[in-house]
DNA sequence: ACCTGAACACCGTTCAAGT
DNA sequence: ACCTGAACACCGTTCAAGT
């Protein structure tokens, strides 16, 4: 007979136990990447037995998408305080936008962990609970930025173009943001491309591209330097002292 | 003593089965994917033994460098194509841009390829040759898509902002693209978002993105749709027959 | 000189045996 | 009920032996 004490305990150990593989996880991916996690060196630095992961993930692949499932959540905790941040719907996007480029920052492991994640060798051997886990913060994230959307249509800041549907709007930012973190996280030398700034580049490609879907205030006609100063200083600032 | 006819006769077989090597690797590749392709599997289908798939590729990763970087000099072909279209700079860098999203709806296969073996686990374990063969390609995609913004600053079509360099615009362009290719690419389900036609929807930001910059003609004074037509119909016939 | 394929090292996964 | 680690299957790479 086991008492309910002693089962809540077992459970508190189990949770402690998957929390520490997905800390030794997170470390070796940092310090020797993803062909270095072998479950043998988890196993070792865990003091488990291999078999014993698979109580916790159903495969390697599985850990990392476990990973990037739970790294994922501190980026979309940073996606709800930017879009939190009082303003103009635009100002409010760009602090969505600019937890992005921070979040990237701060970990640039974590996007090429996300990355490989999404890749269809890795994430059909996942468990389905785990590859839902990960659509589902996807998904959040794009309708946090589509009621932005809808605030600046509503109030009148942005009307769209015949034929333009808003999702478009979100796409092509992502696009452009995720574009440009996949090229400076790949192995092609930002410096041989001639880019001194590459964060200040795509900064103000993002104006452009805002200012061409004609989201009011235009860039011509408000100080966004002074609102991305307010953002990091009200919004983040913690974050941005660790990216100077 | 081997005769001259016999020594150019065996290179020849050799740079055969190097092609062959390839091919079957495509072929592999596009049926089953990286994880499938195996000394084992490669070197059934050739005919010779493992061995000596090693006088040809110093490991699996650089048979995957070696094939994306054949595939990409026909990326670049296309590009160079689309640079000698007639007309204005904007119009000439707009078939650059075409080419560009002709080869990845041809091609989808390659740019998974391609983003696999610049990931640093993969490009690290290519032989320095091959490494440097890829670089030199991207280089020149950038080289080229340079000529055109000077073209463009000559002729008095495009005057960049205070600060503002050259590099900038097909850095930020380059991001758009390749995020929106890497996103269809990805296993996050397009429907999900809400996008119908992606292209056009990249089509539309990145005639935003220019016009953002100030690149004449906007886009509100010349008929860029025709303008795409000219090029399907002019430059890439073929190519946009497939696509269709 | 070139090619072969057995041998080696390594790793993800399973499961019978142990506690 | 939970954990272990030997065993298995598989694969990239090497190299002694063969032609």
């Amino acid at each position: 007979m086991v008492s309910d004490l002693a089962r809540t305990r077992k459970q508190r150990e189990i949770r402690q136990r998957e929390a520490l593989i997905l800390d030794v996880a997170r470390k070796v991916l940092r310090e020797r990447g993803y062909h270095d996690l072998t479950m043998e060196r988890i196993a070792r630095a865990i003091e488990y037995s291999k078999g014993t992961i698979y109580q916790h993930f159903s495969s390697r692949e599985d850990i990392l998408v476990a990973l990037v499932v739970e790294e994922s959540s501190l980026r979309n905790a940073m996606f709800r305080r930017a879009a939190a941040f009082e303003g103009r719907p635009r100002e409010r996007y760009g602090a969505m936008i600019l937890a992005y480029e921070l979040f990237f920052r701060l970990h640039p492991v974590h996007f090429t962990n996300a990355s490989l994640a999404h890749s269809v060798p890795i994430l059909s051997k996942a468990s389905d609970a785990r590859q839902n886990a990960l659509l589902a913060g996807e998904l959040s994230c794009l309708e946090l930025a589509g009621t932005l959307i809808s605030d600046a249509v509503s109030c009148g800041d942005l009307v769209l173009a015949e034929g333009v549907q808003p999702q478009e709007l979100s796409f092509s930012l992502w696009s452009l943001q995720y574009g440009t973190f996949r090229i400076l996280a790949s192995e092609v030398p930002v410096e041989f491309i001639g880019i001194g700034d590459p964060f200040a580049t795509l900064r103000r490609a993002t104006r452009c591209l805002l200012d061409g879907y004609g989201w009011r205030p235009l860039s011509n006609a408000w100080d966004y330097d002074e609102t991305t100063e307010r953002i990091l200083k009200q919004v983040f600032p913690e974050e941005a002292s660790q990216v100077r």
